[in-house]
RNA sequence: GGCGCGGUACCCAAGUGGUAAGGGAGAGGUCUGCAAAACCUUUAUGCGCCGGUUCGAUCCCGGCCCGCGCCUCCA
């Protein structure tokens, strides 16, 4: 089975196969770790995730790689806030990064490159730029990118700048530039700036030439995907282009596929606007890192994605349905046995959901099928008519579907307890949504204990202490669901 | 201004030249001591508006209205 992936290079749907015919060689832009990542970000990331695990599914083998940028005008800015070398300030939030990825269960890549530990391949691919007569030194020892060196600037965002005016006064403060879009390569250091010595001068990278010169070398001059956020088409992605091309003369990546934004209430997501959340304000409240997951990876990546809280509501009730569904299966008793009619609902469900994800990763039409077998099989099972066989090819099914959402198997508690510890440790329990707490109160013993004496109850007659202690539980988010197979519960 | 995307039921959302997936929510019912879960029924002759092409358009073409994104650091 082969991905058919929009490829923002070409304006149309591609193939994505290894172009060495080995493993699948892609490049995805990763954080600026100046501070905690908010969710925008973090749709961005769960989307490359889905690629991912689509293309492990299909059984294709990956060299993923994704940059972590150490080093950058905001990460100075704040750690002189701080008072303390980019090296002490960094370190938090690169934890916190993975720690956030932990949480919504995005895979990690196979090579996580580092700035900062990268810095005499960007400097080398400076010099062959210079060499190229394509960079150029300013007087205050600066390295800028001659645009004019590169003709096909703008090829990848369509956008035509020969209409542009050199020398225009569209940026005063750049003066030194010979041409206003000339981007930076290589800045100065100034006093008291982080800065690394190199025969270029001092001073530090820009932006754009980390990823060149990263990707290049840990994926080779041409590989075949470059991912990133839709804003990074223009300019970063072009100035990657314009660096490595010019040097290698060969297409830096075949194939790039750009996510679109999320939306927050109709807007984008700025602190501004005060529509800025971060992970850990969600998990605070109490939304579950698998709604959260669920909900930024529901809509495709070719469409923005409007968050509301309402979504992740949403997106909890449907996770409770699959979870509840597969539960069911688990641990019901089936006879021995298979129902065709079964058979062909769990195969049509794989093959139509297999074929929604390979069609530029369609999420949104890659669920249905699932829910529509949870309602086939639910009325099986209802009917007695659903057999032993036919619940191992959903739960296969099931994992498939897990394969790549992964919000299935429960892995909730864990994030929501790192997040109420680090609340509480960073000073920020006021931010904890006291039902959170509440829910928190119970030990699973607890509710083990109160959950039997309410069947006691029960099997007196007592039916007032049983509704007694239900309830109890209730506020304590506790549910309770009845079966002749005994008493089920589950924190809301 | 340039480039691009979207406007489908109460909400989210897929989709196709032949009459609308799925999820959530609501209503009624079955089951249950009562609930919960599950199942059944139900909620767009309708897919922003106006023209055109066509035997037939939500899907193609043109115009218009509205919303959003990028064009500067930004996922």
């Amino acid at each position: 089975m082969t991905l058919r992936l929009f490829n923002t290079l070409t304006g149309q749907m591609d193939d994505l196969v290894p172009s060495d015919g080995q493993a699948l060689r892609m490049y995805a832009c990763g954080p600026t770790v100046y501070d905690y990542g908010h969710i925008g970000n973090f749709r961005t990331f769960l989307q490359v995730d889905v690629l991912r695990r689509t293309l492990k599914l299909m059984g294709m083998k990956l060299q993923h790689v994704m940059n972590i940028t150490d080093v950058d005008d905001k990460i100075i800015r704040n750690s002189t806030a701080a008072g303390i070398p980019i090296s002490e300030y960094t370190p938090r939030y690169v934890d916190a990064f993975f720690e956030d990825l932990d949480a919504l269960r995005v895979e990690r890549p196979e090579q996580i490159a580092r700035a900062t530990e990268n810095i005499d391949r960007m400097v080398a691919l400076i010099q062959k730029l210079a060499d190229a007569k394509a960079a150029y030194q300013t007087e205050d020892g600066s390295w800028y990118f001659r645009l004019s060196a590169f003709p096909e600037y703008g090829k990848l965002s369509k956008k035509d700048l020969s209409g542009m005016e050199d020398g225009a006064r569209v940026d005063v403060d750049e003066y030194e530039k010979d041409s206003a879009r000339d981007f930076a390569l290589w800045k100065a250091a100034k006093p008291g700036e982080t800065a690394w010595d190199a025969p270029i001068g001092r001073g530090r990278p820009g932006w754009h030439i980390e990823c060149s010169a990263m990707s290049m070398a840990y994926l080779g001059d041409s590989f075949d995907l470059h991912a990133g956020g839709e804003d990074l088409m223009f300019p970063h992605h072009e100035n990657e282009i314009a660096q490595s091309e010019t040097v290698t003369h060969k297409p830096l990546a075949h194939h790039w596929m750009h996510v679109r934004f999320l939306l927050v209430d109709g807007r984008k997501m700025a602190k501004s606007e005060g529509n800025f959340y971060t992970l850990r304000d969600l998990l605070l409240r109490g939304y579950k890192a698998s709604a959260i997951r669920l909900a930024l990876i529901s809509v495709p990546y070719r469409h923005q994605l409007n968050f509301t809280f309402d979504g992740l509501t949403e997106a909890t009730h449907a996770i409770e349905r699959l979870r509840t569904f597969r539960e069911r299966l688990a641990k019901g008793a089936f006879a021995a046995g298979s129902n065709p009619a079964m058979k062909d609902a769990a195969e049509k469900a794989h093959t139509d959901y297999m074929a929604a994800l390979a069609n530029d990763l369609n999420t949104a039409e890659a669920r249905a099928p699932i829910f529509d077998l949870v309602r086939t099989a639910n009325t099986a099972i209802d009917q007695g008519q659903l057999l032993a066989e036919d619940r191992d090819a959903i739960l296969a099914v099931l994992r498939a579907f897990d394969a790549v959402f992964d919000v299935i198997e429960d892995r909730d508690a864990e994030p929501t307890r790192r997040a109420i510890a680090w609340a509480q440790q960073t000073g920020r329990a006021a931010d904890i949504a006291p039902e959170l707490l509440a829910r928190q109160s119970l030990s699973d013993e607890a509710i083990d204990t109160l959950v039997a004496e309410r069947t006691l109850a029960k099997k007196q007659r007592n039916f007032a202490r049983a509704d007694q202690i239900r309830n109890e539980l209730a506020e304590k988010g506790v549910i309770l669901e009845d079966s002749k197979d005994g008493v089920r519960w589950k924190r809301k």
